[in-house]
Formats: structure tokens, C-alpha cells, sequence
DNA sequence: TCTACAATCGAATCGCAGTTCAATTGTTCG
DNA sequence: CGAACAATTGAACTGCGATTCGATTGTAGA
């Protein structure tokens, strides 16, 4: 198999990043094939050899984006700490993840919408593509539901154990997100705080939040 | 004067009220001055009888949207009651206008990424909206902190009253906007829950995060 | 009734962004 | 070295959306 001339070399991770970064600047819609490949210094008729279309690229950034987190999550949900530990991991993770990673973490947040849109109208005509592309979006909100359960489940569980007064987990656990998915607009390295003091200030806050009262 | 033929009449406000609700469904880039034009039973062309462009629209309709909030809120603050109080009627008010109105509430959160692009590249080639378009801008996100400062303030006024615990406010404060502009985007009329009941949600979680340990 | 102007619309520009394609380059493998 | 194919590109195609403009309609006030 031939391979790409080394130097010149770019491959489907690089262009995920640089997407994800060109998407948190300007958002999708506004977002040209042309700035997403000039950021890795390729030209966008490039970009078809990688990706099927504008869509699919948006896609796979989001299957990436949301693959890189849920791995790490379903690790502490899976350890032995106790609900409030779990809590308290899964919430440095997520922040970090996203004060170290504004982009990515943006592009989750915002470009989620575009995708619904996406292959709404015109294109796929009739839709070659279409099934395929219906087909991982779907499953993609399916993980996007199944992230937010690796909260909720972690919040049940600590009320069923007493760790946490009763409240309503499935709004707390959206609040929480929420909160969460916020940093990503407001934060900037460089700031008052760092991601890591941000990451502490939400994981005192929610805890205090869910403290049983007792 | 002569006035516009009283069956057909559409006025501002009317526009405004429907790209907000256009705008929540598909995003502002996505979204063409036909279809809001639609919206009011009103041609593209005729849009621009009430409104320079398409990113004038998008800033009148932030602006009525902040403005809807910024006076209730204030009210709230000019009160006689307890920080705690205060804040708990603030959080009501703003989940409330944000569950009771998604679109603008949707509105003011997603389209200012839009707003910030807007006018940034090609359109006013060298401008003669230009400058009134920017000081206008530049306002809309001033109110928009000031919006923010009115949380903040509440959280100091408590936190020195003793009637909060000691917390980060700035960073606490855009905890719960970012908890209550979530809200904008999962909420459905007709869900398992009504406004009122997430917004007393809300209150009970941010009263539960701040009050005082001792 | 007559005039001026607000409100509207249809049709015509204009530019741009997604996409396609045939041609080029350089690598890997036999 | 030669074949086969991955990676990339410049140029061309297409459709759509913002915006402009001249024409039309109907009302308010003189």
C-alpha cells in the first residue's frame, strides 16, 4: 500500500483537531471546508479524500470528541470509590477535559444543532450516503444520552446510599452539565483560574449541592 | 402619515418574535431571511422595510431578549428581601422566561457566537452601518455582563451576610447561568416536568450549594 | 378627492461555499 | 525499475441566500 509522501503528511486525527478548533472559533455553519483545511494546510477539495462530505466530517468530530470522554468516565464509575468520590472524579475529568481542550469541548456543546440540520434538506438528494449518516448520528445521540446516564446513575446511587440528600436526578444531573458545558464558553486559559481550580470550585459546589443535610 | 394596510400589518416586535423562534430551530446561519420572512407571511424583500440586513435583525432581537430580563431582574434586586430571597425569585424568573419562552431564551444563548462574526467579514465592505452596527454590539454584550453582575451581586450581598457560605461567586454565578441556559436546550412543554417545576428544582439545588455550613 | 408616504412584493444581482473531477506527485511493494 | 494506489490539487459546476430596486397598493391627512 502506498503511503503519503511523508512531509506533506496529514491524517484524519490531525483534521479532527483543527476542525474542532476552526468550529469553536466560528461554528459550523459558518465554518468552510476552506478554513478547516487551510488549518492543517491542505486545500478543501483535500479534505473529500478523508471525509464524504461536510457533514460527515462534523460527525466523526463529534464521535470522537464524545468517544474520548466516555472511556475515562466508565472508568471511575467503574472503581470502587464512593458515589460522592465518583461524583467528585467525574467531575474534575469533564471540566478538565474541557478547560484543557476548549475546542473539542465547544464543539460538542454547540454544533449540535448543525447536525440535526444536517442532510435535513437538500443534500443527499435522495441519499446514497444519507442511510449511513442517519445511522452513526443516531447512535451518536445514543452515547450522547448514555454520557449523561454515567451522571445520573452516579447520583441515584449515592442517594439510594445515603451519601446524597434527595433530589431530582435527572434535572440536578442536567444542571450539573449544564454548569459544565458553560465553562467551555467562558473559560480562557490564562484567566483568573485554572482549569484545575475551576474543576475545584464546581466539584465543591455540587457537592455541597448534594450533601445530605443530616 | 400613512399607515400600513391594517389586514396585512406586521409590526417589529412581530418579526422579532418570530426569527426568535425561527432562530431556535435552526440557528441563525442556517436560518434565511425567507424563512423568517415566512414566519410573519412576509416576503424576504420586505424584511428589509424593518431592518438594514440580516445581522441587524439578529442584534434587535438579542436586544429585546435581554432587555425583557435585565428590567424584572433589577426589580428583584432593588428589594426589600433577604439575599437567599432575591436570589430564589431570580432563579424563578429566569428559568422561567427561559422555559416559558425557549426561543427567545434559546435565542440569547446560541446566536451570539453569530452576533461576534457578524459583520466581521465581507458584509458592510467598508461600512456605513458598520459603525453603528458595532456600538450596538458592543452594548448588547455590556448588558449582557451587566445581566451577569446582577447574580453576582446577589451571591456577594449573601455571602457577606453571612447567609451564604464562602464560594467563588464569579465562578458560581456562571454555574448556575450555564445550569439555567442547559435548561434552553433539553426542556420540551409537556415533559415530565413544568417550567415551575425545574425552576424549583433549580432554586432548591443553588440554595443547597450556598448555604451556610455553620 | 388628491397627495404623499408606509408597507409590500417580484424579479434580477452577486458572490460564495460545497462538491466533483481529471491530472499530478511520490511511496510502497514486488 | 515498474505497477498500483494513496494523497493532493486547481479549476469548474451549481445552487442558494443576502441584498437591491423599481413597481404596486392602500391608508391618512389636507
Amino acid at each position: 500500500m502506498a503511503r503519503k509522501p511523508a512531509a506533506q503528511s496529514v491524517d484524519r486525527e490531525d483534521i479532527l483537531w483543527a476542525a474542532a478548533e476552526v468550529l469553536r472559533r466560528k461554528g459550523y455553519d459558518v465554518t468552510t471546508m476552506k478554513d478547516i483545511a487551510a488549518e492543517v494546510n491542505l486545500t478543501a477539495a483535500s479534505l473529500y479524500h478523508h471525509f464524504p462530505n461536510k457533514d460527515f466530517l462534523l460527525l466523526n468530530v463529534l464521535e470522537f470528541g464524545i468517544g474520548l470522554v466516555i472511556e475515562k468516565l466508565e472508568e471511575i464509575t467503574a472503581s470502587e470509590m464512593s458515589h460522592a468520590e465518583k461524583l467528585a472524579a467525574m467531575i474534575r475529568f469533564h471540566v478538565g477535559a474541557i478547560t484543557g481542550n476548549v475546542a473539542m469541548g465547544t464543539a460538542m456543546i454547540f454544533e449540535i444543532r448543525p447536525l440535526l440540520n444536517a442532510g435535513a434538506g437538500n443534500r443527499y438528494g435522495g441519499g446514497k450516503f444519507f442511510e449511513e449518516f442517519a445511522e452513526r448520528r443516531d447512535r451518536f445521540f445514543a452515547r450522547r444520552d448514555y454520557f449523561e446516564g454515567l451522571f445520573r446513575n452516579v447520583l441515584l446511587g449515592g442517594i439510594c446510599a445515603g451519601e446524597f440528600r434527595q433530589v431530582d436526578a435527572p434535572t440536578v444531573t442536567r444542571a450539573i452539565l449544564g454548569a459544565h458545558n458553560w465553562v467551555g464558553v467562558w473559560y480562557r486559559d490564562g484567566g483568573r483560574l485554572s482549569g484545575e481550580e475551576v474543576a475545584d470550585v464546581m466539584v465543591d459546589t455540587w457537592l455541597a449541592a448534594l450533601r445530605a443535610s443530616d
